[in-house]
DNA sequence: ATCTTTATTGGAAACGTTTCCTGAACCAAC
DNA sequence: GTTGGTTCAGGAAACGTTTCCAATAAAGAT
């Protein structure tokens, strides 16, 4: 590897001056001439040097750089999570680390009780699961942490900033699936255990929940979609519409609909969440509820670089962010209908 | 911030050893003994003793971490090479730093020019375009390289491991748009400067081209696609068959076609490039040619990585992986046409 | 019992910064 | 020309490891 030998020294030596002064001059503080600085700068410029952060992160205890917890990085809207922290965090001139917890319950953990080996100056987390133990490791941690929270209220006295994705999309798929005149409304999502609040609101949306109407997969992909479909179709008296737990379960069901000749929304009217860019693509355009990832992510990110900039400690933030529906077709009402088929 | 100050220090004198045999007993290295060993290591767990990596890392020059500079890692298949780069790294316990150089060629010069900076022991760059600085600035850098290729041969003294994306991916597209009958085939996407292979490809294999059948948009997006669509429906005499620089631009064309009432693939079939997950949810289905995105991000990072570990200096790698043509709805050939129409 | 050899151990230097603290140099004012 | 106050510069300590090297203890050979 054979780095350059480059160091503050060597910079020093050429300038004629002192390591302090490079110093000085490389962070432009105050105390020193503009001669010199001009000097130093000179030879800083004509060695290349480049001063080595393991040495500056380990005098000044810090590293500059956050870690980016996400079950993963190739779903749905994570992408767009991402790429907001990192624009974010760019900004204040710390990096992200990348870590992919696999929708595995104990690697989520496992990041949290190997947060030192890190080597990070906070964290940002999106848990798929709140196990009590998630939060005695937060509260237990001194590292800064700021928590996407996906579905699930967080006890209020988790040391951590929150962002909170909203907990009324459900609700809000729900109310428009009534509002359009559905009386058969079916849920198709992962089991409740992994993002219980999507669940709820279907509960709570509805005066009696006929069991043969929820539909639990394994995870919230097309392939539980197109099981939903399957099951539901089965069924001696099918739904009218399905509220899916998110847009990729949707589309899997609204595929699976179309292979069977089942028309959407006049037979079922589908609503999915997370409004990601595949909603505008699938035929029939789909119905959506958006969380508001990207902001999310950005206040998440400004709201840990904060306490970790100002040392800042308690006082955490909690912040919700709405949903918006996006009506498209594949949840227009019946008496629209028309103007949709061609 | 409020570091734990538990050095080896304490966790030495805890033991009751010096602190060489702390080291030695955290690093299971030789030349200790069981006794004392299981000494250390039960002070270093009563403690929750954690070495500090910056000053492991200053004393042994290195960081752990690579990073991974990417356009966009919100655009079609980055997202699953992130993922593939995180996994392999992982497995050599090294971490990723993620960098998206926003389509801006100019960032991604800035990247290699400031690679010291990123405190990285190695980088994966996955470039949008080859100014002649690019090799330049990677041939003058002292760090391991490994670039993903996509599209566009580099000069072969290229100081880096090299793992290309196939540059026949547009070639086998063509050829199999030719073996189902199509005569008069367009080309959309992008300028060509950005991923000339994609269009060059669309030259070779056409005696002749028609620049009224070529359109180049402003980057691989739906909307490219879109407005692609919008050119050659105006045109007086229409294509038959549209090769897609990659599967967004494909994605933009199939949606515009179906609002202006064309069909595919009986008017005009498609077939982009990427196989990306929406390729099986799209109506038709389309065909596309994979580029083994995950493939080569693997073998990328563990050749990074092995470069980094053996200091093996000079004898860079190329890799080229060769494509695969999944041929959907978008381009069913006209006889078998009857089968797809319901 | 004495002398080698081997297996463990601890002290101290080094990695490359930042920063405290002391010292020199300069200037103005008496 | 001495004094007092600024301003600027440099030496050295400290951050928390790893590892060389010397030292000690244990063990085996004579």
């Amino acid at each position: 590897m054979e780095k350059n030998k480059v160091t503050i020294e060597v910079v020093a030596a050429k300038a004629g001056v002192g390591i302090a002064t490079v110093s000085r001059a490389i962070n432009n503080m105050g105390g020193i001439s503009p001669k010199t600085k001009a000097k130093v700068l000179a030879a800083v410029e004509e060695l290349g040097f480049v001063p080595n952060s393991n040495a500056q992160n380990l005098k000044l205890r810090q590293t500059k750089q956050i870690a980016l917890a996400v079950p993963d990085i190739r779903n749905a809207f994570i992408p767009e999570i991402a790429y907001s922290v990192e624009q974010a965090a760019k900004y204040f001139d710390y990096r992200v680390v990348q870590i992919n917890t696999l929708g595995n319950v104990r690697s989520e953990l496992e990041v949290l009780r190997d947060i030192k080996k890190l080597h990070v100056d906070g964290l940002i987390i999106l848990p798929l699961a709140y196990p009590k133990t998630l939060k005695d490791l937060i509260n237990k941690s001194k590292l800064p942490i700021s928590i996407i929270n996906y579905g699930k209220k967080l006890d209020s006295d988790t040391k951590a900033d929150i962002v909170s994705l909203s907990t009324q999309e459900g609700k809000l798929a729900m109310e428009h699936l009534i509002s359009i005149g559905r009386t058969r409304i079916a849920y198709a999502g992962a089991q409740k255990e992994i993002i219980e609040e999507r669940f709820f609101a279907y509960e709570d949306a509805l005066d009696h929940v006929d069991p043969s109407l929820v539909y639990f997969g394994e995870d919230f992909s097309l392939q539980t979609g197109a099981r939903a479909a399957d099951h539901f179709v089965n069924l001696a008296h099918m739904p009218d519409a399905i509220y899916a737990g998110n847009d990729m379960v949707a589309i899997g069901l609204l595929n699976r609909f179309k292979e069977l000749g089942i028309r959407v929304p006049e037979d079922i009217a589908i609503v999915g969440i997370d409004n990601n860019i595949l909603c505008a693509i699938t035929t029939p355009k789909l119905s959506s509820v958006s969380i508001m990832g990207s902001e999310v992510a950005k206040v998440a990110t400004e709201l840990l670089l904060q306490r970790i900039q100002e040392q800042k400690i308690g006082l955490y933030e909690r912040v919700q962010f709405e949903p918006r529906l996006f009506v498209r077709e594949s949840s227009l009402a019946r008496t629209r209908t028309t103007q949709y088929i061609e």
